[in-house]
DNA sequence: CGTGAGATTGATGCAAGTCAACGACCGTGG
DNA sequence: CCACGGTCGTTGACTTGCATCAATCTCACG
């Protein structure tokens, strides 16, 4: 419905129309509540997208990589906060930009679309999932996020964990205890192994994505 | 951040270039799996948006009302199911018809950013609220929109609900036997009362919002 | 090497789910 | 018009998965 241009000349050039500049981690880009006069695309890295209610529940509303579009507001003020996990590379972008650029503006539209399905995807990851659902289904995520830049094939995978204990517990709605229990019973079965704090080796990709829960 | 035309004389015109057609409750405008080909805008009534997982669980992801676009997908088949709740009119539109029309444009992508808008804020209720504030604010929201058309500045107001309690509970991520119990509970701490099925008075408006929890 | 934040592990409690029975309403047909 | 059947909603008894509270562990950094 929404073809998108996923050719490389085309990502190539967005990223030379703006470059972006390079951001150290945890940088905040904005915060929930100031004044929304920036958007932002992802070049490099990861940043973190989260919001905070009155009595500090915090609700990590998604993990924006290599060409998500972050930082829309409806409003006047940002209704959320943007902080980069690891070192990254971020471009910003004003809405007269896009007035004048009718690429930006098709890119812009279809990202957004992307994220909207994303979110409502969550919302049933968030209701419907248990705990181990929700832990595996965050892994196969992130295989499939990381495979697209490596673009191996074998069977077992290393994959990143930048972000905290507490930063995975608020993506999914668990707390810090639960994920940590989920990720050693994953261990103890064989399927993953943990040789750092902030790395995962995905031993059975396919067992996995088997107890990621059922599918759309 | 993104301006949005309010004003009546708009309104009245994206009515008057495509005037929709009226269908009757239960409608199933599309089913998750259809080929995408177009998309929809509500002109009046209420369109009920949902996923199915494999396992036949239910994620109600959204109510749309006037104004409401839905039915975009990013790909070629749609990942949702649509149907009408009451009797609605609903106009279908596709790209090429968005192309020809700045303004529909225009409208269409501030929709869509008011509809992820929703959906991280659901994020939020799905995984951080209890059941008695989730009920609360499912009220709190019929209140809000249902307040729009009548406009009037009581304290107490009478809400349809037209949807059944499963719809409910499916889209705040609990069971009908919760949802019928928080109900109770505030019927009988007299906040609200239950004349009809379908049919809710809410007599202590700023008492249900507070229990609706904390805000953003 | 310490030291402290972050992570793991264990013991216990509770909110919401599940299972089951009952009640109320609505449309249909006698 | 009312009696009936079936769907939807309510209420109650019980179960359970995850949160909570509380140690202990570890490893990254000075």
């Amino acid at each position: 419905m929404l073809n998108q241009t996923t050719s490389n000349a085309a990502e190539k050039n967005w990223q030379d129309r703006n470059p972006g500049r390079v951001l150290p981690a945890k940088s905040v880009l904005y915060h929930q509540g100031d004044e929304a006069a920036h958007f932002y695309r992802v070049n490099s890295g990861i940043v973190m997208i989260y919001r905070l209610l009155e009595d500090s529940k915090r609700q990590i509303t998604g993990f924006c990589t290599a060409g998500d579009f972050f930082g829309l507001s409806p409003d006047e003020n940002y209704h959320e906060t943007a902080v980069t996990v690891g070192t990254s590379n971020v471009a910003g972008f004003t809405m007269n930009d896009v007035s004048r650029d009718p690429e930006l503006q098709r890119e812009l539209f279809t990202r957004t679309c992307d994220r909207l399905e994303d979110a409502q995807n969550m919302m049933m990851t968030l209701s419907k999932k248990s705990a181990g659902e929700k832990v595996a289904a965050f892994l196969v995520m992130l295989v499939k996020r990381q495979k697209r830049r490596a673009g191996e094939s074998e069977e077992s995978f290393d994959i990143r964990l930048p972000m905290s204990r507490l930063d995975i517990a608020d993506y999914l709605g668990l707390t810090i205890e639960t994920v940590s229990r989920r990720l050693t019973i994953l261990k103890t079965e064989g399927i993953i192994e943990l040789p750092s704090r902030h790395t995962a080796r995905v031993c059975r990709l396919n067992r996995l994505e088997s107890l990621a829960g059922a599918l759309a």
